[in-house]
DNA sequence: CCTAATCAGACTGATTCGTTCCGATTAGGA
DNA sequence: TCCTAATCGGAACGAATCAGTCTGATTAGG
């Protein structure tokens, strides 16, 4: 239930790069020196992010790298699925994975399927432009997610 | 983003505790046939959720185990943070932790708690007595969670 | 044509996780 | 009262994943 480190280096390399004004081209270099990341995990980053559609990279001398799409567009699931892959609670969630051996008889198994996508949404709806916003002292808000279970 | 493996057969083995009519008394070897977790890997278990309060045990002969509260009591929260630890997406919202280089300086920071508290939530609002409820074939039907990160 | 700067992929070391085994504790029966 | 049996509790081993680093391929500019 932790996210890994280099998807927590990336939705802040991500935040340093919507800063940018959106389309103004940067590179890792430049966004490692921002945010104090290693430069080779940075670039490792910058390559995962690229491969993923969220930023377009232009190589060579001159070359740099941008957001593909506006910050707006751009939400905590797309940065976390693109270092990590598919969002999934459990195995049994996975479209195509069927190694448990209680497929079937386990009663929990159909319930994953809801509370996975309630997560999934959950940070699906806290956009790259909302990350940018300069920190307000306001920690508390968290919303209550009246989710329950029914699957 | 993953549950740890501990972490999904503790709900599984928890739910099966649950159908055994709350206070009935069964044990780790029991449960262990319900629902094919390995033997030493229940007791594991077992182990950790009772010191976490969850489930009462009982030693010697004729011994055993049974939910120590209700089960409309327990959430999926109780079980993760019981056999993860506390829920923290990331290791600047764990209360004491100061190890990030970046620690005042960065700007995703201080959105991360009510990002943590709005999963801690959701799966603090999924009960162990809507897990036990035999499995309906309604695969979707996620709750929309409207949460935007203001902090 | 050459140089320089960039991204992209492959490799190594370390940490964590999952599993298994063995010992401590306790209730029941002789 | 002692012994036996069944249980929980903690410790050690092996495997897998992850974070980080390095080197090579590609491209624009001089």
């Amino acid at each position: 239930m932790r996210l890994s480190s280099l998807a927590d280096y990336a939705v802040v390399m991500m935040g340093a790069a919507a800063r940018h004004c959106g389309g103004t081209r940067t590179s890792a270099h430049e966004l490692s020196d921002e945010t104090g990341i290693p430069l080779p995990t940075a670039q490792k980053l910058v390559s995962l992010l690229t491969r993923a559609g969220l930023l377009k990279s232009t190589r060579g001398a001159g070359g740099g790298i941008k957001l593909a799409r506006p910050a707006a567009a751009i939400t905590l699931t797309d940065i976390i699925e693109a270092v990590e892959g598919p969002i999934a609670l459990t195995a049994c969630v996975e479209s195509g994975r069927h190694d448990c051996a209680m497929e079937g008889s386990c009663s929990v198994q159909p319930h994953w399927g809801a509370i996975n996508d309630a997560m999934r949404d959950a940070l699906g709806s806290v956009t790259l432009a909302s990350l940018a916003r300069p920190p307000i002292a306001v920690p508390h808000l968290a919303a209550k997610a009246p989710m329950e279970a029914q699957a």
